[in-house]
DNA sequence: GTTTCGGTTCTTTTT
DNA sequence: GAACCGAAAC
């Protein structure tokens, strides 16, 4: 390979470092993911194993694409790389060593709803009655708060519940509670996943010291937003050989509120004595008129390791700034932009819109479904965290965990005429276990259901019967079909207006599941997969050519020709609770604006409606955000009416 | 006594 | 949408 030909001075340096360690503060569009693929494929061509390299990384999606990119770039395979986010790779260790620190071996992963369920059994009836009490995803995050960001629960509560009838006794009581149920069922939610691995590796250091052995280089990306507890995981494994490379860029650091916290970058260098700090900010994405536009803007953040980036592109426009009314007047704007820039010779993918919320995206889907655009859009809920595919997800984990009543309890109230009380009935006869093999519990279940109830598991059972009995070899992908066709396809039908949609999902689901050895290789994973990996986006949107509608956290890392960003208000972006919430808000969103700024290469337009609706649909004036007001007027191009 | 249905309210960002 | 709550239906 000859790496002097494709990298540039700056990425060569990184690339071809000698060992020891290493931070990296590379800026938006500057090759990031191209010096970890090459330093990855220099490595494996200097000698080292694949299998004893880690790469950590902030999504699926972006360790999928460095593996596939280093694997072309190297020829050879790069399978045995452990490759991932840190939640896999935790899930990973733990699998084995869970029983080191008192877990079982097939400890359960939580996902949001699961935890919260848990929750919802804790709470006092007095307290789920009293409106003034947190409500169970609020509890909740602020229980994640306080381990992410390792602060004691009641300096949590006091910053975000600073009202006094909040019962903050109660609330740690629970937390409390939360944690030893969990414990006690064999349970880890996704915090847990990471506060265990630490203290895994924090109280047996024979089995941290088989992990530091095995990992001869370790490659974080995306480091500005580890917490303090992923930076230490990083830190224990990395003790003995020194062979880590951090890879950030602290403007864009997004995740604070969830415990990331930039500084793990900018001190590294104390941390790790002798590391070497390179820099990259040749930027090869974007015109010049749009790192114009997103050094303006840093330079309002001191305190960053303030870093400039180059542009070795051609002059080409101005952002523009439109002048439009409210959203519905941005809607049409910006739908009409599209479609001039698609006679420009642009396509639909080469276009994504970018917002703060998903909910301001509301009018704009409407308006590109009127005008025949076509659009897909990263949604809030996760594709494993929608109604349908834990539904059919449940006769899985009830086959291979008897125990699991989450998932009895889910493909129970499936069927016609259960509810909750039912099962709550149901469970303890069966002592608290449902084994489909065991022929008595299935006669024990079959005689408390009612006969018109009964009809609908005879379609079920024996999926069950049979999944149980083929043991380890069961298929997940056909145990899925199977119950689709015979239930669930149906009964989809019956509950949902949109029931094709939603049985598409499950065939892809279907289709993924092919990545996996057996059952409970899929469900020990399931919890952590966030989307379908990138290669099966295509099964879920085959329209391909399609506008990229995404708020603009799930767009960092991604680049488009075009870029529009929506609703640039003060109140709406800044996000008005977060300047009045968080401490360090307004830096935080003006990083976010950052990154929604550098996502562009070409052309880029910044949307400010002038009025806004209120909750009754009555127009509020709105001031244009921060964000735009401080920059210098001459960075853009102000357009007036004229486009309808 | 339970389940199911229909109306209401809320929605920051995510592994 | 989806969670929540109250009321109708089984």
């Amino acid at each position: 390979m000859d790496y002097q030909r494709v990298l540039n001075a700056e990425q060569l340096r990184v690339v071809t470092a000698p060992d020891g360690p290493c931070v990296v503060l590379a800026a938006a569009g500057t090759g990031k993911t191209r010096v970890i693929v090459y330093r990855v494929a220099w490595l494996i061509e200097h000698g080292i194993p694949p299998e004893r390299i880690l790469l950590l990384t902030f999504t699926n999606r972006a360790a999928a694409e460095m593996l596939r990119r280093t694997q072309d770039t190297v020829g050879a395979s790069v399978g045995g790389i452990w490759a991932g986010t840190f939640h896999h790779f935790a899930n990973r260790i733990l699998r084995q060593q869970a029983p080191a620190i008192g877990y079982p071996q097939d400890y359960l992963i939580l996902d949001r709803d699961d935890a919260e369920a848990f929750v919802r059994r804790l709470v006092a009836p007095h307290h789920r009655e009293d409106a003034t009490f947190p409500a169970l995803h609020l509890l909740l995050r602020l229980f994640s708060e306080a381990i992410n960001t390792e602060k004691p629960l009641e300096t949590i509560l006091q910053a975000r519940l600073p009202l006094p009838t909040v019962d903050a006794a109660a609330i740690l009581r629970l937390q409390e509670q939360y944690t030893r149920h969990k414990y006690e069922q064999g349970c880890m939610d996704f915090d847990d996943l990471i506060l265990q691995v630490a203290r895994l590796f924090r109280e047996h250091p024979t089995i941290l010291r088989r992990y530091q052995e095995q990992f001869l280089h370790i490659l974080v990306d995306e480091y500005q937003d580890t917490n303090r507890l992923q930076a230490e995981i990083v830190d224990q494994l990395s003790a003995r050989t020194g062979n880590v490379m951090v890879v950030g860029d602290d403007f864009q650091s997004i995740y604070s509120w969830r415990g990331a916290d930039f500084r793990n970058l900018l001190t590294f260098s104390e941390r790790h004595p002798g590391a070497r700090t390179h820099r990259l900010e040749t930027n090869y994405r974007s015109v010049p008129e749009i790192l114009a536009v997103a050094n303006a803007c840093i330079a309002h953040n001191p305190g960053q390791a303030q870093k400039t980036l180059r542009s070795v592109r051609e002059s080409y426009r101005k952002p523009v700034v439109p002048r439009v009314r409210d959203g519905a007047d941005q809607a049409r704007y910006v739908a009409y932009r599209i479609l001039a820039l698609r006679r420009e010779g642009y396509s639909y993918s080469d276009v994504a819109i970018l917002y703060r919320a998903h909910h301001h995206a509301m009018e704009m889907e409407l308006e590109l479904r009127r005008q025949g655009i076509p659009y897909w859009v990263t949604s809030g809920l996760r594709f494993f965290e929608q109604v349908h595919i834990k539904d059919v997800c449940s006769i899985l984990q009830v086959a291979i965990r008897p125990t699991d009543l989450l998932a009895f309890e889910r493909l129970l109230t499936l069927l016609p005429g259960v509810g909750l009380k039912t099962v709550a009935r149901i469970w303890p006869t069966l002592g608290h276990r449902f084994d489909a093999a065991d022929a008595t519990a299935r006669t024990i279940l079959r005689n408390q259901l009612r006969p018109s109830t009964r009809k609908s598991w005879d379609a079920v059972e024996p999926i069950l019967v049979s999944c149980r009995t083929a043991g380890m070899d069961v298929h997940p992908g056909e145990v899925l079909a199977r119950f689709t066709d015979a239930f669930y396809a149906s009964y989809a039908m019956a509950h949902f207006d949109n029931a094709p949609e939603r049985l598409d999902d499950i065939q892809a689901l279907i289709a993924y599941t092919t990545h996996f050895a057996n059952a409970e290789a899929f469900l020990s994973d399931v919890a952590l997969l966030t989307n379908l990996d990138a290669e099966e986006e295509p099964l879920r949107h085959p329209q391909h050519d399609s506008v990229r509608l995404s708020t603009v956290h799930q767009a960092k890392g991604l680049e488009w020709p075009v870029v529009f960003v929506l609703w640039l208000a003060d109140g709406m972006f800044p996000s008005g609770r977060t300047l009045m919430e968080t401490p360090g808000g307004e830096a935080e969103e003006r990083r976010l604006f950052y990154v929604a700024v550098t996502r562009a290469k070409d052309e880029l337009f910044l949307c400010a409606p002038q009025t806004r609706q209120n909750r009754d649909g009555v127009p509020m004036p709105c001031l244009p955000s921060r964000f735009l007001t401080e920059l210098p007027p001459e960075l853009f191009h102000a357009e007036h009416p004229g486009w309808v």
